[in-house]
DNA sequence: CGAAATGTTGACTATATTCAAGGCAAGTGG
DNA sequence: CCACTTGCCTTGAATATAGTCAACATTTCG
């Protein structure tokens, strides 16, 4: 199996079913076995994972096109939860998806594996926030992230701005704040021009002001050492 | 190809040569364009960020047998950096080796799937420690996992401890906090008895309270949510 | 229209950071 | 062999950042 084509077909023999779901509904829940494989079509979702008390973190948040359940099939038991942020679409998988996946077409083996990897390192710049980036820090970084991800997603590229389903307890539980230090600073960054949400879309009004404020490597225009790597 | 010599045999065919390093070398640098991919023989490494002003932020630890650089050849430009903790020895794979290993057995491009999944996991710990456990229970939570993943890879499980190279600078720079107050908080957890740290060994003395101070959630004794999930 | 969820603010408290100083152990060069 | 450096660990005091509590405003939705 080679091409494009062939490749859509695979991915259409191994899809089991559609499922529509509303907000705020769980998809996978933590310490599930067994958990299926998704595609999220439409709509906003997020991993979590939760402490006795009841008190969350967000891991990252998921946007159309991402995998929903690839590391549940890898250890039996899910680590995190998932739950919808919007109304979404889901593409429901059969279970041994992932594994016929791989063993029909190295292609989108490998492509599973890329999007694997592309989605630790966004948990790696979320855990950068969350144990580096001052408050304000972590808000900026997250706004550009998301707005990013999601002006990617659109035909207009985001110039009037993205659709944005996140309340500020969304935010707090992503970034390691309380819900109260999370809205007084968020206030502050919008009192001062560098953003503004309304009706659920963000708009970004000062990126390079934002980018500054969370100290966001740009890999580019810099080098931070002056050592060599290894090889 | 299917058996397990044939896999082995392949993995043989991609790796190029072998490399040794010593202590706090750098392995892969931040922003570093064509990163290889290794794996580690022996000895301990770290995956790192930092931010413009040096601060760092370790996203997790590697230990012998895993993969480093997966994601360094999906994104084609590294988004963090890659340390050796102590003296090691490297695997080095050629270029492709990540392409023709899925390409020649869809078996071990599951694996690395596979690994791949299960490192995303640590670093999600990582960041629920962070994001929402204080810096008693970050730390239990560390040696914990640190002691459980090293005692995994010695035939007697970890009875005379395991080795523990980290300073406190690394612990702190893993777990989002200041060195100051990450040296009072252990000390303070030592002088209570939970743990030693002897020789470069560690030694779990009160496992039953460190995973208590963590708040670490055992999938098999608790079920947090009554709510059943979706599928 | 009323209820529930979300957003906003101030006052107080707790946790963690920064600054500063010193100790200990290992390695180095005279 | 001994001063001397260097890296790591340790501690106290002052400060800053973020958390908690409490109250109220605003929006959303049935």
């Amino acid at each position: 199996m080679s091409n494009n084509a062939d490749e859509i077909a695979l991915v259409q023999s191994l899809k089991r079913r559609e499922l529509s779901v509303g907000p705020g509904e769980l998809l996978i829940q933590e310490g599930q076995s067994e958990a299926s494989l998704f595609t999220l079509l439409t709509g906003w979702a997020y991993r979590f994972k939760t402490l006795s008390d009841g008190r969350c973190q967000i891991l990252n948040f998921l946007l159309p096109g991402d995998f929903i359940g690839v590391q549940q099939k890898m250890v039996a038991v899910a680590a995190h939860g998932v739950m919808s942020l919007t109304s979404a679409r889901l593409c429901v998988f059969q279970r041994d998806a992932l594994w016929e996946l791989h063993r029909q077409s190295p292609t989108m083996g490998f492509n599973v594996t890329w999007l694997s990897a592309r989605e630790e390192s966004l948990v790696d710049e979320g855990l950068l926030s969350v144990g580096r980036r001052s408050a304000a820090g972590r808000i900026s970084a997250l706004l550009i992230l998301l707005f990013k991800r999601a002006a990617g997603r659109q035909l207009d590229g985001g110039v009037d701005g993205v659709p944005f389903p996140l309340t500020q307890q969304h935010i707090a539980d992503a970034l390691g704040l309380s819900l109260v230090h999370t809205n007084k600073t968020m206030r502050k960054l919008e009192r001062a021009g560098l953003y503004r949400i309304e009706h659920a879309r963000l708009h970004i009004l000062d990126a390079a002001k934002l980018m500054t404020l969370a100290d966001i490597y740009d890999p580019i225009n810099s080098r931070m050492s002056t050592s060599r790597p290894l090889v």
